[in-house]
DNA sequence: TAAAATACGACCATATAAGTCCTAATTTTA
DNA sequence: TAAAATTAGGACTTATATGGTCGTATTTTA
């Protein structure tokens, strides 16, 4: 528990490569895969979701590929992982992540606020974290 | 992801509770429990582990039940989650949790030190974080 | 038209998390 | 001494999440 999914760390070093080329430079998902050991296929489609929420341009057919659409330094990484994931992530406790309801304790839980304070910390260090801090 | 497991939410709620009532007071499981509609079974088995770990004081039969053994403000947060958990459990990368050479893309993984930085800060909230704050 | 790329859904295998069940062992008390 | 209430702990099951794979379109260029 408590780890980044694969997934976020492939898009990440897949950024961060990105970031370290020229601008508009396009990159095909099978060279970062390549380059990094990165199982293809999985790069592929988490390369399909920045596309789709707009953080690179997607470029198809022979010497297609993407494209950084935004400066590294907007790229936050709470921002890659909310792209990624699909509920509420980085979410220490459960029932920030999902419907309260979901946890049955929740109208007797006596320790949601403590940690609910902890996680705004950590959700500001996410924030604040860019693709630029990682090149 | 990113979420700490039941069982630590429940040892947290244990922990606390135990921590309202006076000094050497012992609690049962089962009260625990069916005050916070926690599935039995499985608190015991946390209360178990955190007896082992010597953070509660056990005592069997009739009328018997836990004890905190220290001062709420000793019990850290990350002390618990800790005792718990088998591997290091709060270490957002893979390669931080467990042994570096199961991440295949290590030796040319590029994001590994900014995340350890944010890590080392996330620690040091989770070592802060006292039962204390959480009566 | 062939090649190389993205797009995307379906699927599978494995691991982890969460919960349950069962059987001791211990202690107190009626 | 027997029953009751408790901790102790292993085995098991189920549910969910993760990581990865496969197949097939679609797009673009040479
Ligand atoms: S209500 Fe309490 S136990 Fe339930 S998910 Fe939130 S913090 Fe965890
Ligand atoms: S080496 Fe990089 S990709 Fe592998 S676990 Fe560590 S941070 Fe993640």
């Amino acid at each position: 528990m408590f780890q980044l999914s694969k997934k976020i760390e492939y898009a990440l070093i897949a950024l961060r490569h990105m970031a370290m080329g020229h601008a508009g430079q396009i990159f095909t998902a099978k060279e970062i895969a390549d380059k990094y050991h990165i199982p293809y296929d999985l790069l592929a489609k988490v390369m399909q979701k920045l596309a789709k929420k707009g953080y690179i341009t997607s470029y198809q057919g022979l010497h297609g590929g993407y494209t950084l659409t935004r400066n590294p330094s907007e790229l936050k990484v709470s921002a890659i992982i909310n792209a990624i994931e699909e509920k509420q992530t980085v979410a220490i406790i459960q029932c920030e992540a999902e419907s309260p309801e979901n946890c049955i304790i929740h109208s007797t839980c006596t320790i949601k606020n403590p940690l609910v304070r902890l996680q705004t910390t950590i959700n500001k260090m996410f924030d604040e974290l860019t693709i630029t801090e990682m090149v």
